[in-house]
DNA sequence: TAAAAAAACTAATATTCGTTAGTTTTACGG
DNA sequence: CCGTAAAACTAACGAATATTAGTTTTTTTA
């Protein structure tokens, strides 16, 4: 009989989820099972009901600890004062600090939601295009402030976000490229552009 | 009793594939049964064994055929002869429209590839990694003849494959912006930047 | 150290899944 | 219109799944 062990300032609950999210971002949610995740600890699979609720309610934790942690994040940036450049410059970075810091987290948040239950599924998506509609006023705001060039701020967004999404996609290069390296070109690319 | 009816053009077990492409992007693939795909095409799940050979050999039809696709389409753009930029600007133009015209198959080759079974899995990775490498070097071509911005060209590639990839975000946009919009506006953002 | 709580275990349940076997119905060529 | 092939059906199989119940072991508390 092995045990489950917390990390230092968590539960063990806390330890689950952490080992459900790699295991969710590896495998997809539906086709990891309960026994393989009790496995990767140590313990059997009804061990695990010890701590948790269900399958479902681990994805939900993971799902709304990363939303959470966003919509944070932009809140403070839209909220702030001064020029928009280096509020997206920001926003653009702690996207790419996500990426390093919970990477596992913000992979099956992005690529598992779809499995989430209602109402929690409504709930999700609901965040998601709050989200989006910051960014979209933040482009606009920069716009009015001819700070930013008259483009099409849904199309700037769907951008932007789907740039930084595509992160999880560098994990696969981290040796070549550094995250200071991948911030500094990915940010001039996507404020000033490719074009000489 | 119903019937599979095949599209004008194409064998019955085609029309189960781009079936099945809808059902694997709303559901994903593993959470997809096929009793439901039977259900959706009117006919018992056993029936349909008469048209394919098993559920992940149509997973493995829907990503090979869109890896065929792409890697065709830039084939003939790196071959080209010109400046780098309108060839890049094509290639997104080609991203857009398969978004258009195959959205449920690229959507689920983007999303379940995981799915697939050795050696199928490491066949599209493989694809997918020479697709990468092809573009690099198209950015590099740019970068040598001072088309382009000296950028580190992985994260180019990275930066411009994740804002294509996506796009299958704006289907729900679809009604405030047309196809025409979001390519100019795209490719404007891609390519010269946010920035007035 | 004894009692209580926490957390592991074994065993089992009901479902659902992909797929197969065998049979019946439909469609079509001679 | 008959015979054959295509394609549907029903029924079932074995495997895997999340989860529960009940029990035993371990740890904590008093």
């Amino acid at each position: 009989m092995s045990k489950i062990v917390a990390a230092i300032n968590g539960t063990k609950k806390d330890a689950i989820i952490l080992k459900a999210a790699t295991l969710f971002r590896e495998k997809g949610y539906v086709a990891a099972s309960m026994r393989e995740l009790a496995e990767s600890m140590g313990v059997e699979a009804s061990s695990l009901y010890n701590h948790i609720g269900s399958k479902q309610e681990l994805l939900q934790s993971i799902c709304f600890k990363v939303a959470l942690n966003f919509n944070n994040e932009l809140t403070a940036i839209t909220s702030a004062k001064g020029k928009v450049i280096p509020r997206l410059e920001a926003l653009i970075r702690f996207h790419i600090h996500m990426m390093i810091d919970a990477y596992d987290e913000v992979y099956v948040a992005n690529h598992e939601w779809k499995q989430l239950h209602e109402p929690y599924l409504h709930n999700f998506l609901q965040e998601r295009k709050a989200y989006e509609n910051s960014l979209v006023a933040l482009i606009e705001e920069g716009t009015a402030a001819n700070e930013l060039k008259p483009i099409h701020p849904h199309v700037a967004v769907l951008t932007l976000l789907s740039a930084v999404r595509g992160l999880e996609f560098w994990q696969r290069h981290k040796k070549s490229v550094t995250a200071a390296e991948l911030e500094k070109n990915m940010i001039n690319h996507l404020l000033t552009g490719l074009i000489q």
